[in-house]
DNA sequence: TGTACTGTAATGCTAATCGTTACAGATTAG
DNA sequence: CTAATCTGTAACGATTAGCATTACAGTACA
């Protein structure tokens, strides 16, 4: 998995906390340690999806769009990575038994725990994200 | 995520189904579709962990060695990947409250991400992939 | 003693990831 | 109107991880 996943929370967390106003992505980067470019380049993501908006030029930048309870991990990860524990088989034999089918199995049992990460995930909203962000270690 | 999971997974399986003589690295390979060397990596971890045995020179190779029912891919993956759910956050910034405090939040929340992922893996022991090889589509 | 294996280190290739540059388009301030 | 400040995206390069491959030592057997 990269990291538009955690870099995508970290932004998102980000503009949480700065709902007021816009935030540029020079700032979001600064935060998250990484270049600028980036940050545009996944928050353009969670923006095709709604959840952010954003505003060019002078006194621009990005800015939550959504209620903070409304919005979790699994929505994220969705937009950023799914798709991402799905293992990338070599062609196997076909002439073997297992070669032959061992791809369909794996494929089933890593789309059941993709769904099941799901489930996880769902329980974590923005909100709770933004807590655990203040609460004391 | 590297796939030495899947690798391995299919590997022991496929002792699975030769449980009455040793298999080689090459046979083995051959099925995955993999270099033999990698085939033995992974199943030097496996073995490690009393999973197979394993023996040199002619007529030597690996053999499964417990119970079908008794393993389950839980068990693999924690072998071969545990902790490849973790995300590899940069250093952020420790001015910032977002970057202070989101390695600490991100690295809990994937912890009991692979908890959860465990709890899934669980079920399905060695004799399910077995059973599910053979069934039709 | 030669042959067939495992075990493992070392090397190199390839693809994914990420940083960086570059520049077009939008918006605002002066 | 023009310069400054943003986003949006494409393109290029560097770094890294994944993997194949080679090489060879150690072990077992015929």
């Amino acid at each position: 998995m990269n990291s538009d996943f955690t870099l995508a929370i970290h932004s998102i967390t980000y503009l949480a906390l700065q709902l007021d106003r816009m935030s540029t992505s020079d700032a979001i980067s600064e935060s998250a340690g990484v270049h600028p470019v980036r940050i545009r380049k996944v928050l353009s993501l969670l923006k095709k999806h709604g959840f952010i908006k954003s505003k060019e030029g002078t006194g621009g930048g990005f800015i939550f769009a959504r209620d903070l309870s409304e919005v979790n991990l699994w929505d994220i990860y969705k937009i950023t990575s799914e798709g991402a524990l799905q293992p990338k088989c070599p062609d196997s034999n076909e002439a073997c038994v297992v070669g032959a089918n061992m791809q369909r199995v794996l494929i089933d049992i890593f789309l059941g725990a993709e769904e099941h990460l799901g489930e996880y995930l769902k329980h974590y909203t923005l909100k709770d994200i933004v807590d655990l962000i203040y609460k004391e270690n």
